[in-house]
RNA sequence: GGGCGUUUAGCUCAGUGGUAGAGCAUCUCGUUUACACCGAGAGGGUCGGGGGUUCGAAACCCUCAACGCCCACCA
């Protein structure tokens, strides 16, 4: 028996773990059309937040629609790694828990301690992943550092590499001083924040003057400190102003340095005082000046923590600051020395770290780039051409205008979370020694090999590397080793002739990310679940990482597996509050779904986010929205329980049973049209319709009028044979329902589902056969007649304040054959819900209404307040009236008669005889009344 | 600076050429045996402004405005 009072709570986490427990997320159907998807993954130990819910529920709902639909579906599921986030995790952890910090621990003691926080939170999760009801595959979970994972991101990096795609490189990054790690273009937010704009007189060397007689040439910049690393001050070369200088000397201020005066296309002669400083090693549009003018050189004045480092011409008093205080130095020092111009306020653009939040350097290191441009080729292409279609189509244009200006991508990170970089760098035995007594002047090392700048090994394997270098350099392997650090003593003679380091960095996380489709699937081993799976159907994400995500994972897919990796992208919005505000941490406003979980139930929570899924917006998260879709839940619940007491059960076969009545006739049409609807918004990716369409079929069809209209038919004393029939039906139609329900209320359906029949579980069940369903348009026009008569007449009997539970006996007028006979057959549920009977309607005041052909009159004697009626009347005539001239005038203009569609102009014609007659008929009632 | 999106009932949003819709909220009535997390009914919108195309525009085009987002090295 259904429980009298729905309470989610005590079935939903039974139903997931018998699902689970059974094996139907992953139900054996090697014959049947795969239908894949893979889940972005989450990072490992993170928790459920309110954008998961959404994105996870819509796929779990597209992968339980397929599911019910035959298909062989499945849902890929892992966890990311999450290299930065993770890392920082655990470092915070360990400042808290005041235990030695990263470096003192060393690199392999830390990366064990962050393993260990990935085994005790890592459950956290997926565990709320089954909470919300996320059919995922987990017999086949993978995670982006597992050995799977490790041997695919080691082959992807050599073949890269390999093939001229991934390089070294030493160039500006962006580098974050508080991780002390390179971060890509996409790491970065530009902020707008109020800063200062500083112009300082650089004095001209040697005498020379300006054309005006000026002895110095005024530079501006957001930031003084970098002065320290000028090379150069450039001008435009056809700027008049500074024509007779090019080619002279700045003596620059602090350092003592003398810097050439060059021309060079940066310098705008609009902007400022055309004059521009150039300090390569810091700024990005100073280094292309370098690399168009190499003579001039470049000073690097920072270390990895962005203070002040020794430099050629940087003050021993300035080593250490940081770059902050040594703003503030160099301004007061300039000031002493009469060298500021003016200091402007205004508002500049700063790149900051999206995880750091400081400041970020433009650094000159070495790094790992990979050839974006080349891989965007195809993967550009593979969307013109449509192999992988955005949904919305707008995110199309995104992805476009990203991938056609995309730069290198940096993929070495100064972390040690992640996977490590395959590449081992040889050195004599005399510079490793070196190195390991803390020499970092690389052109102390010996000719041949400089740590961490000369020629490295990528290999798969460490092997491979000494392999691969003995044969470069013409060696035996055993004359090769691979060293973590310097041997206790050094080392002997009798030792190796060279030292393999492995590069201490490691990847970029999304280095991985953009394996996931196939790397899930097993690859690089050629295996089944790959042949079959790859690639996904859909691909369902935010927005927000189409750039990060999306378009590597194209780019990945199509070099490595030569198709794309998915036919469709999704793209969701984000979840905001209900005063449309993102949710943060930091302002307090975040939902956590979990509770709301616990509040109303998972399936209210997934329902209220499906329908608020519209394409191209984001959502605003209502907590009443839930209540309400918990309501819509408790109201199946009850109607199901109406079923079961009245002797409803579950239907015996996917096709509707035998029907005579009309009612029953309908409902089977009703459920044709609700199932045509939902494959409608599934193939257009229309969640929003889905929920709309089953709650309309759920409330308005068969809670409101089928169970209505059914009751008589199973009331004592009714036609036993129609009454066997209703239930059958009933129970049909109910199945059907909880079928269609399932994907986006997989529990509370499930649960109806088994306390109706035992049978099999609802979620290896089969959709609708919509095609082989019988539409009878004769009953659905006698029920649409029914519907529309109960509703007129209690509409009427509202508005003149007639009390609800009297009886009231009426006549009709003008009425057909057809009418009469309806009126017949209906009687019961007419006197039920419309509470009139036939009678003897009298003469004196009665109440009109008017249904199609037919006016019924009412005697309300009693009750009726005329005054009132003749309002109301008058009400309906004016509508009726007014539609009735607007068609009149739209039928008497010949533009559109002749150029309208031949249907809209029949159809005008026949709604226009309609309410023509509505209005005689009323004008009628109204004269009646006298 | 470039690009994109949004603007429809009090709120949140559907509606892409043919008589303005839903949910929630509001108001009225209701102990008719599934459900008050309910039932019945009602009120509420010159579809952001202006112009154009069309027989006909919330929808298509132009323009303006407001709000939001993304990208971008103006020192």
């Amino acid at each position: 028996m259904i429980d009298k009072i729905f309470d989610p709570a005590s079935f939903e986490q039974s139903i997931y773990a018998r699902w689970e427990r059974e094996g139907a997320f992953r139900p054996s159907r090697p014959e049947a059309k795969p239908f894949t998807i893979v889940i972005p993954p989450p990072n490992v130990t993170g928790s459920l937040h309110i954008g998961h819910a959404l994105d996870n529920t819509l796929q779990d709902m597209l992968i339980r629609w397929h599911r019910l639909n035959g298909r062989d579906a499945r849902w890929v599921v892992g966890t990311d790694h999450a290299g930065i986030a993770t890392q920082m995790v655990v470092e915070r952890q360990l400042a808290e828990s005041q235990a030695p910090g990263r470096t003192a621990m060393g690199r392999e003691a830390f990366v064990e301690k962050v393993w260990a926080w990935k085994e005790e939170s890592g459950g956290t999760i997926t565990r709320q992943l089954r909470r919300l009801g996320a059919s995922c595959d987990w017999d086949n979970e993978r995670f982006t550092m597992d050995d799977g994972f490790n041997k695919a991101v080691l082959k992807v990096f050599v073949e890269l590499y390999n093939q001229k795609l991934l390089y070294r490189d030493k160039r500006l990054v962006n580098w974050d001083p508080k991780f002390k790690t390179a971060i890509s273009d996409l790491e970065v937010e530009t902020r707008e924040i109020a800063g200062s704009f500083t112009h300082i007189r650089y004095p001209l060397a040697d005498g020379a003057r300006l054309d005006n007689g000026a002895d110095h040439i005024v530079v501006a910049t957001t930031r003084p400190e970098t002065m320290l690393g000028d090379t150069a001050v450039a001008v435009g070369a056809d700027d008049p102003r500074y024509a007779s200088v090019i080619g002279k000397h700045v003596l620059l201020p602090i350092t003592g340095r003398r810097i050439p005066i060059i021309a060079d296309e940066h310098a705008d002669p609009e902007l400022g005082s055309g004059a521009v400083k150039i300090t390569p090693a810091h700024d990005f549009n100073d280094w292309q000046v370098y690399e168009r003018n190499k003579a001039i050189g470049w000073i690097n004045i920072l270390d990895a923590a962005a203070c002040i480092c020794a430099a050629n011409g940087v003050p021993a008093n300035y080593v250490g600051l940081t770059r902050e205080d040594a703003r503030k130095k160099v301004v007061a020092d300039l000031e002493a020395l009469d060298l500021i111009e003016r200091i402007e306020q205004k508002t500049i653009h700063m790149p900051y770290g999206d995880r750091s939040g400081v400041v970020i350097e433009p650094w000159l290191t070495d790094q790992w780039y990979v050839n974006a441009a080349e891989l965007a080729k195809d993967a550009l292409s593979a969307v013109h051409d449509g192999r992988t279609q955005f949904v919305p189509k707008t995110w199309e244009k995104t992805y476009f205008n990203w991938m056609e200006n995309i730069q290198p991508w940096c993929v070495s990170r100064q972390l040690w979370w992640g996977h490590r970089i395959p590449a081992w760098y040889g050195v004599s035995k005399e510079t490793a020694e070196l190195i390991a007594g803390g020499e970092e002047d690389s052109s102390k090392m010996g000719p041949l090999f400089a740590f961490n700048i000369g020629h490295c090994e990528v290999a798969e394997t460490e092997e491979e590397a000494r392999r691969q270098f003995a044969q470069r350099y013409e060696c035996t392997i055993d004359e090769v080793q691979v060293a973590h650090e310097l041997p206790e003593g050094g080392w002997s003679s009798r030792d190796s002739k060279y030292i393999l380091y492995r590069d201490r960095d490691v990847l970029d996380t999304w280095f991985s990310s953009a394996l996931w489709p196939f790397g899930t699937l097993g690859w690089p081993e050629q295996t089944n679940d790959l042949a079959r799976h790859y690639p996904g159907d859909v691909l369902v994400t935010g927005f927000d990482i189409i750039f990060f995500w999306v378009a590597r994972m194209m780019m990945q897919g199509l070099h490595f597996m030569d198709d794309v990796p998915f036919r469709t992208v999704y793209c969701h919005g984000l979840v905001r509050d209900a005063k449309g505000q993102k949710m943060s941490k930091s302002k307090g406003n975040t939902i956590d779904p979990l509770v709301l979980i616990d509040k109303f139930g998972a399936d209210a929570l997934r329902f209220t986010l499906t329908a608020m899924e519209t394409q191209g917006r984001d959502i605003k998260l209502n907590e009443s929205r839930i209540e309400g879709y918990r309501n819509f839940a408790t109201k199946l619940w009850n109607a199901a329980r109406f079923a079961q007491s009245n002797g409803i059960g579950g239907s015996t076969s996917p096709l509707p049973p035998a029907a005579s009545q009309p009612v029953n006739r309908w409902i089977i049409g009703e459920v044709k049209q609700a199932a045509r609807a939902l494959e409608q918004a599934i193939a257009d990716f229309r969640f929003d319709a889905y929920a709309d369409a089953i709650y309309k079929m759920v409330w308005s069809r068969f809670c409101d009028w089928y169970l209505e209209l059914i009751k008589p038919l199973l009331a004592e004393g009714a036609d036993a044979a129609v009454a066997a029939e209703t239930r059958a039906v009933a129970g049909w139609a109910l199945d059907q329902i909880l079928v269609m329900l399932h994907p986006v209320m997989p529990f509370i359906t499930e649960e109806l589902w088994s306390k109706l029949a035992v049978r099999d579980d609802l979620i290896l069940a089969s959709w609708v056969q919509t095609d082989a369903l019988p539409e009878d348009a004769a009953a659905s026009a006698d029920i649409d007649w029914l519907i529309g008569l109960i509703s007129e007449v209690r509409s009427a009997r509202t508005e003149l304040n007639v009390p609800p539970s009297a009886k009231l006996p009426y006549a009709v007028d003008g009425a057909s054959v057809d009418t009469l006979v309806r009126l017949a057959s209906n009687a019961a549920v007419i006197e039920r819900l419309a509470r009139i009977l036939p009678g003897d309607a009298g003469e004196g005041g009665r109440l009109a209404v008017v249904h199609a052909e037919a006016t019924f009159l009412i005697p309300v004697a009693d009750v009726i307040d005329l005054a009132a009626e003749k309002t109301r009347l008058d009400k309906a005539l004016a509508a009726a009236a007014k539609e009735r001239d607007a068609l009149a005038g739209r039928l008497g203009n010949p533009g559109f008669t002749e150029k309208a569609k031949p249907e809209a102009v029949e159809k005008a014609r026949e709604d226009h005889a309609a309410r023509s007659a509505e209005a005689e008929r009323l004008q009628a009632a109204l004269s009646r009344l006298g």
